[in-house]
DNA sequence: CTGAAAGCGCTTACAG
DNA sequence: CTGAAAGCGCTTACAG
């Protein structure tokens, strides 16, 4: 497929480079209608599409940009995702999907790869492992945001759910429905993942709120392998909780299985509340309490955000943007 | 943030650019231990990233793809680029996702944007919409491999489920349970899109193959938002079907909303059984029998299959692969 | 074993 | 109103 240059353009129209050029980026200031006809005449004789790269090359800017992902299978990532596209769409940018693993060499790679293909800017999920690389982009004034995790030692403009307000909502809930013994269980708090130990903090800052014995068995952050031993655990304790809630959705899918396997009765032997709203919460039997994130408009809020510092140089003061949580009442509690 | 560029590196080492690049693509035939050092110093201390624009404009490939799907959320969308995003990675290439939402005009401008940013090749779930489009790029050798949906007007690789197939293992299996009268529901056939009509054609030919009688009533093609009405008229024929085998995974979540608001009992009122396997089959009441996509496996291959067409220039013969259903025998049947 | 030169396909100040 | 020239940051034959 040979590819048409401006080359082929200039020669049809019988004017120069110079001139197809600015016709592409519509400087007409000073173009006679006539050379306006023939160039048109010729673009579309010749199908000539610019090519973007040499542009990209010129102009120092490739209106692409990534978004990196610690774990692609979560639905808030796919629905950020999702959200995160349709805007650069609107906007003429594109966007390349990178998913890291929560393996912060894996992301390591992404970024430096990334930065070579002279990507814009980038929405990024960090692992807490590559804390120096990221102050060299910051430090570069390179366009990011961080999404669903903060990084303390960096100064970035962060989007995320209020978590404390998430648990809060929840375990007001339960305690309205008459739950005095509340657990908790997320994913492993290891790395000290932001939204992780914010729904951890807030379970404590609530439970004592709200006049609720605060216990250590009640509350956990495992790997999803280990969700069956926890709730083991935590339901032959002497005094089992009545109440659990899901830190995510991955969690919830596992106490799910547990549940249905041991024919536990939702919500009289246990109540279930998970934060992320899944789709299959209305068909499952009970219908599943969840507390949702607003993930389409974070995502897009991200998107926005990063358009925002790609045009206009350096944006000034950084924010974290907490977004509400919404409880949504349904008959697993 | 000032970029490095080769020059930067040559100056400091000492050498020519020419030299730097040698070292870069690693052509090391006749360069001394000496020259090496040297090079890989400067280029530690500087920090240097190659830039790969400059790169790709003059060799002329991007190590980059898009993948354009359909409708991002089908689960078998999100699975395949999930799977061709790993493969790419393990081989330098980046991957672009573009959602054209099955419209083909919203196909068409991806097409064209990702023509003029060079892309190396694209994974597609073609609307059939864009036929001349595609032919465009067919006959101009650009790599492209099909997935889910054939275009029959056009010979281009495609990797897709062997429909036929997976009905017939859901409709045996529903005989085998004592069924007789068995519907089938898919979305909208008003585009022919592969999958849909081959699953009613394999529905067609499966029923007459056991002796079952093929009646049009239980054969419905609609959009999602008339499942609920397709389901009222169906149920509520003289002889309604006993069973009903849902198309793809959006369908049989609308089915399985409306057997909940009507507390209609699986198996034993109404028996049931999924194309694609759903993350929450087993977590349902009852567990759901499903017909699996290895959806890893064909984006695996898609990918595979286009980075192969990108390195060899031409690849000579077009085929359709067809890739094994598996029934996964659960409760709802 | 290494470097000078041309070129990939654009854009952009500047001259006329 | 339009064109010649330089340049973005690389790679690649070719010369020496």
């Amino acid at each position: 497929m040979k590819r048409i240059t401006i080359q082929d353009v200039a020669r049809l129209a019988g004017v120069s480079k110079s001139t197809i050029s600015q016709y592409l980026n519509k400087r007409y200031d000073y173009m006679s209608e006539e050379t306006k006809k023939r160039i048109e005449a010729a673009i579309n004789e010749l199908g000539y599409e610019p090519n973007f790269i040499a542009r990209s090359l010129k102009q120092k800017k490739t209106s692409t940009i990534a978004v990196i992902v610690a774990n692609i299978l979560h639905s808030f990532s796919t629905k950020v995702i999702r959200a995160v596209e349709d805007y650069c769409n609107e906007n003429g940018f594109h966007v390349i999907v990178c998913n890291a693993d929560d393996d912060p060499e894996k992301e390591a790679n992404y970024i430096r790869m990334l930065r070579a293909k002279q990507v814009d800017g980038m929405i990024v999920f960090p692992t807490s492992g590559n804390i120096q690389l990221y102050k060299e982009l910051v430090d570069g004034n390179f366009p990011l945001v961080f999404v669903d995790r903060i990084i303390q030692e960096l100064s970035v403009d962060t989007v995320l759910l209020d978590n404390e307000k998430a648990v809060y909502l929840a375990i007001r809930h339960f305690r309205e429905r008459g739950h005095e013994r509340i657990g908790i269980i997320t994913t492993s708090l290891h790395h000290r993942v932001t939204p992780r130990v914010e729904r951890i903090e807030g379970y404590k800052k609530a439970m004592f709120e709200l006049g609720l014995a605060v216990r250590d068995e009640y509350i956990k952050g495992v790997d999803l392998t280990y969700i069956e031993d926890t709730l083991d655990f935590m339901l032959s304790l002497k005094e089992p909780p009545t109440a659990i809630l899901a830190g995510n959705d991955l969690v919830l899918m596992e106490i799910l299985k547990y549940v249905k396997e041991r024919k536990i009765n939702i919500p009289d032997d246990l109540a279930l509340i998970g934060v992320d709203d899944v789709p299959f919460a209305t068909i499952f039997t009970p219908k599943l309490t969840t507390v949702a994130q607003p993930a389409f408009e974070m995502g897009r809020r991200a998107a926005q955000l990063l358009l925002t510092k790609i045009n206009n140089e350096r944006s000034g003061l950084v924010n974290i943007y907490r977004f509400e949580p919404m409880l949504i009442v349904r008959d697993s509690t």
